[in-house]
DNA sequence: TTAAAACTTGGAGTCATTGCAATTTTTCAG
DNA sequence: CTGAAAAATTGCAATGACTCCAAGTTTTAA
């Protein structure tokens, strides 16, 4: 069996005090509410809840956490020709001109920004799955490169491309923040993401061409 | 009066909490310790502690805090014809070549850094750190260039800038980790300065020129 | 059908952090 | 020098995150 009932009734359970915990940080923020009136309004122990999730940060983050491998898979996805740089450029550039909710174009990310921003926990889990972000992309980048054991270009490299990344991010949701439309912050990170771009030197953009 | 008794005691008194706290967090890792037992040690109840420090991270970092000024007086105090990056390197290559306890050059900062990379309140804090100095970088590259306000270059060139001091402070506190001798050190990250310099752009090295 | 494996739960305990009221110290005007 | 007023210290109680543990319950699989 690919699916037995336990699994698919624990994928549930985990959904939904998920949704039910992120509910409730909008509503009234991520300090206002306690793990107790989480597990209550999801029906379940408090003990159930941290059987599923290591920390109530986790709780808001749990979706987020699956970008981690974004920028790794980006630039495995890289065209002939392409570098690392150009292809998180490329990526980031059809993401927002599509006005995507992955990266924060959506009307509801402001309600998702400010719960973030009053609650230095979970702005701290948000660096810490940022470093994760760039410790797989210097992954590629080695396995991409052949670089040899202690060269520090990929780490120097993966830091370059993660700073692009972190800063468009950044300022998308700075920008929604302030509840602009979508479309406008998309047109403006445009314009940041030609800045940047003008701002990296031919070292960063021309690393790990493909082919 | 310029400096009464009241006020000398309690620089003291928070001092030497502080050095206490320090001294066990470095013996027996951050979380073994309880705030509890540092009161005790050091001879106050736990309310004075919460009294000079706002958080158990504090007792720690309470050194490191001063450095939020630092990449802002470096930019500030840079030479006629030198660009804020340039500064920032030149700084930083000063006081990695003269072996600074300032960038951690020293023997016992391995002891530090092991009890920063266990505790990962720790290290959000000094996230947290980070990010206002490149704050502090970036409203001094504002006034120094007489940005307009909308002008989001002050804000990237402060990351990059902010890029450069993090990435430099963090492989010198990953060797000292691996108990290198800091003279080894100094000259590795030499040659990784020279590695970042070179990876930079002509835009980037050349931003806010004095003179 | 049923024993083992996997979940859930209640309860007790640790620890950081806060609020409050009572005490002690230090400062300072008279 | 002396008696408040101001500032610092302390004990006590409470909140809330998180952990441990020892029962139950439910699901699985033979």
């Amino acid at each position: 069996m690919a699916e037995g009932l336990r699994e698919r009734k624990k994928r549930q359970t985990r959904q939904y005090i998920s949704d039910v915990a992120t509910g409730l940080f909008v509503e009234r923020g991520f300090d206002a509410v306690t793990v107790a009136e989480i597990a209550d309004a999801a029906n379940v122990s408090v003990n159930t809840v941290y059987n599923y999730f290591p920390a109530k940060e986790d709780l808001f983050l749990d979706r987020s956490a699956g970008m981690v491998e974004r920028l790794a898979r980006w630039v495995r996805g890289r065209a002939e020709g392409e570098s690392a740089a150009q292809a998180v450029l490329r990526e980031l550039r059809d993401e927002v001109r599509a006005v995507s909710p992955r990266v924060g174009l959506f009307a509801g990310y402001a309600d998702f920004m400010r719960v973030i921003q009053e609650a230095p926990a979970l702005r701290s889990r948000l660096w810490a799955l940022a470093q994760e972000v760039e410790a797989n992309l210097e992954q590629v980048l080695r396995e991409e490169t052949g670089a040899a054991e202690d060269d520090e270009l990929p780490s120097l490299m993966a830091g370059q491309i993660g700073w692009i990344h972190g800063t468009a991010i950044r300022v998308i949701g700075r920008e929604m923040l302030e509840r602009r439309e979508p479309g406008e912050v998309s047109r403006e990170v445009l314009a940041l993401l030609d800045d940047i771009e003008e701002l990296l030197s031919e070292r960063v953009l021309a690393y790990a061409v493909r082919g």
